[in-house]
RNA sequence: GGCGGUAUCGUCUAGGGGACUAGGACACAGCCCUCUCAAGGCUGGAACACGGGUUCGAAUCCCGUUACCGCUACCA
C-alpha cells in the first residue's frame, strides 16, 4: 500500500440494471481508497452494449452513488463515446502485427466449437486466418468480406501481483486469440476497457474477482499498445444467504431497494464496507463514513466471497439510527413522515423540539426507518387504533379496567403541571392506593394512549401527546371499555 | 471438460509457527434492568473442510483430495 501514491481509480458499471449491492461495494472500496490516499475516483459508464444499456439504468447508478454519498471526480466518461479511439487502437494493433483479421463466420466457429466439445476436448481458435497469405487477406477485404479482429496471443506466461491475491499467473497457451473488434467495427469489452483505462490514466484497477480471467488478456493489450500497466486488485464476490451469487431470488439486491425499505445510507455503506474488508484486530464495527475513510487500506482486503446477511444490515441500521446526531436523523427520516401523511417536513421542523423528543424515544426501538414511522402513528392525529392483541391482553376485563382508567384520568386532571416526574409519582401513589402493581395501571393506560402493548416509557408518551390529548384518549378508552363491558 | 480463485462458529470476521482450552460481532437461548417494547449489561451453545508432509511445535508454511465460486461469447 505504501506504493499507492494518489492512485487514479475508477468504477465502471454497465448500465443494464439498477446499482447492485456488489457494484456498490466495488464503488465504495474504490472511493474509500481514493479519499484515503488523496487519489482520484472516476466514474465510467460502460454502455457499449447498446441492446442492454438504458438511460434509466444510468440514472439509477448516479442516484445510487449519490445516495450512498460516493461523489466522483472529473466528468463521467461514457464508453460509447470513445468508439473512434477503440477502433484506432484496434487498427494500431493490426498495423503492428499484434492482431489479425479473421474471416471465419460465427456459424463456422460455433460448429467447430460443438465438434471439439463432442470430441471431449476444449475449443481453441486454430489461427487459420492468421496463416492466410497477405494477398488473400487484401482480396477479401477489397471484396467486402466481413471480418473480426483477433488479438494474437504471444507464447509465454502472463502474471501480475494482485493487491489482494498476491501473484496470479496464466500460461498464455490457455488463452485463445480473442476477438477485439466485431465484424460491425465495434470493440469487445477487453479492448474498450483497456483503451479507456489508458486514456483515463487509471493506475489501479479494483474490481470484482470475476474479472481475474480477463486480466491476462488486458495485460497483453496494455503491452501491445505500449502503455504502462496499472496495478490490479480483485475483490471477492458477495453471495446470497444460500452461498450462491446474489440475484433477485434473494430478494432486494439493488441499493435503491434498501433505501426504500428504510435503510439509512450511512448504515448501508458501513455494512458493505465490512463485507470483504476488515480493519484487522478488534475493532468497533459501527463506523461513520469518515471513520471508514481513515481506517481503509488495501491490506485489509479479504479473498473469500462473503454472504450478504440482511439481518446484520438491519442491526447495523438500528445502530446508526440510535447513534446519529438527532438533527441528522431528522433530516433522514422527515421525508418518510411526510410520505406517510403525518405532517409535512416544514410542519415537523416548526415543531422541532417536539419532533426531536419523539425521535429520541422511537429511534432505539426501531431498526428500519419504516418501523420507526409506523410506531410514530399514535403521536399524530386525534384517535388511535386499538390493536386486537393488546386489547385482548391488557383490557381482558373491561369492567375492572374502566374504573382504573377513570381514576388515572381524574388523578391526571387534578394536576396542571404536566411533567413526567410528577406523573410517575402520582401514578405510583394511585397504584398503591388501589392496592395494585404499577403495571396493572400503566399497561391498560398504554393501550388507551397508543393502542398497542409496546411503546416508549408511558410518561414520555404522555408528554409527547400533551395533556389535553392524553386526557381525551383516556376518556375515549373508558367509553370503549364501557361498550365492551356491556357487550 | 479446461483454466483460475477460495476454504476459521449458521453468517461477517480476528488470527501471519508457540501468547489458541481459537477472540469479537450478527443471529439464537437464558438471566439482569424494567410500566411494555426496545436499547444496554452478563452468561451459554456454536468453527480451524479432509489427508499427507515440513517443524521440537501448525488454524497459520508446502503438496494432494474434496467442495464451492468465477471465466471459458463477434456480453460487460
Amino acid at each position: 500500500m505504501s506504493d499507492l501514491v494518489a492512485p487514479r481509480l475508477r468504477f465502471a458499471p454497465s448500465p443494464t440494471g439498477y446499482l447492485h449491492v456488489g457494484g456498490a461495494r466495488t464503488a465504495l472500496f474504490n472511493w474509500l481508497l481514493a479519499r484515503r490516499t488523496g487519489g482520484t475516483f472516476l466514474l465510467r459508464i460502460e454502455d457499449t452494449d447498446k441492446a442492454r444499456s438504458t438511460d434509466d439504468s444510468t440514472r439509477a447508478i448516479f442516484e445510487g452513488l449519490r445516495w450512498l454519498g460516493l461523489d466522483w471526480d472529473e466528468e463521467v466518461v461514457f464508453q460509447g463515446a470513445n468508439l473512434p479511439r477503440h477502433q484506432a487502437d484496434a487498427a494500431a494493433l493490426l498495423a503492428r502485427g499484434r492482431a489479425y483479421r479473421c474471416f471465419c463466420t460465427p456459424e463456422e466457429i460455433a460448429e467447430r466449437r460443438a465438434a471439439a466439445e463432442a470430441a471431449g476436448g476444449a475449443f481453441a481458435y486454430d489461427r487459420r486466418c492468421d496463416h492466410l497469405p497477405a494477398a488473400e487477406v487484401e482480396r477479401r477485404v477489397a471484396a467486402g468480406t466481413p471480418f473480426v479482429v483477433r488479438f494474437r496471443v504471444p507464447a509465454g506466461e502472463t502474471a501480475w501481483d494482485d493487491l489482494v491475491h498476491e501473484r496470479i499467473s496464466f500460461p498464455n497457451k490457455d488463452i485463445d486469440d480473442f476477438v477485439i473488434l466485431r465484424s460491425d467495427g465495434t470493440p469487445i469489452y477487453n479492448l474498450a476497457v483497456v483503451s479507456d483505462d489508458i486514456a483515463m490514466r487509471v493506475t489501479l484497477v479494483m474490481r470484482g474477482d470475476d474479472h481475474i480471467s480477463n486480466t491476462p488478456k488486458q495485460i497483453m493489450l496494455y503491452e501491445a499498445l505500449g502503455a504502462p500497466l496499472p496495478r490490479f486488485a480483485h475483490l471477492p464476490m458477495i453471495h446470497g444467504t444460500d452461498g450462491k451469487k446474489l440475484s433477485k431470488r434473494h430478494g432486494a439486491t439493488a441499493v435503491g431497494d434498501y433505501q426504500h425499505l428504510g435503510i439509512l445510507a450511512p448504515a448501508m455503506v458501513n455494512f458493505l464496507a465490512l463485507l470483504g474488508w476488515s480493519p484487522g484486530g478488534d475493532f468497533e464495527e459501527v463506523m461513520t463514513l469518515d471513520q471508514l475513510v481513515h481506517a481503509f487500506s488495501t491490506d485489509g482486503l479479504l479473498r473469500k466471497a462473503s454472504v450478504f446477511d440482511p439481518k446484520k444490515l438491519e442491526w447495523m441500521n438500528g445502530q446508526h439510527l440510535a447513534k446519529l446526531p438527532i438533527h441528522e436523523v431528522e433530516a433522514l427520516v422527515a421525508p418518510h413522515f411526510a410520505r406517510a401523511g403525518y405532517a409535512t417536513v416544514d410542519e415537523l421542523s416548526a415543531r422541532r423540539d417536539w419532533f426531536h423528543h419523539l425521535l429520541e424515544q422511537l429511534r432505539v426501538r426501531a431498526r428500519l426507518v419504516d418501523e420507526l414511522v409506523a410506531q410514530a402513528a399514535p403521536y399524530f392525529g386525534e384517535t388511535v387504533a386499538y390493536a386486537p392483541d393488546a386489547v385482548a391482553k391488557q383490557w381482558k376485563d373491561p369492567a375492572a379496567v374502566r374504573p382504573l382508567l377513570a381514576a388515572v384520568r381524574e388523578t391526571l386532571e387534578a394536576h396542571l403541571d404536566w411533567n413526567p416526574v410528577m406523573m410517575e409519582e402520582a401514578m405510583r401513589a394511585l397504584a398503591d392506593a388501589k392496592g395494585v402493581g404499577a403495571g396493572k395501571l400503566l399497561q391498560p393506560l398504554r393501550v388507551a394512549l397508543v393502542g398497542t402493548a409496546a411503546s416508549p416509557g408511558i410518561f414520555d408518551v404522555m408528554v409527547l401527546l400533551g395533556r389535553d390529548r392524553t386526557l381525551r384518549r383516556i376518556a375515549a378508552a373508558e367509553a370503549r371499555l364501557a361498550e365492551m363491558a356491556a357487550a
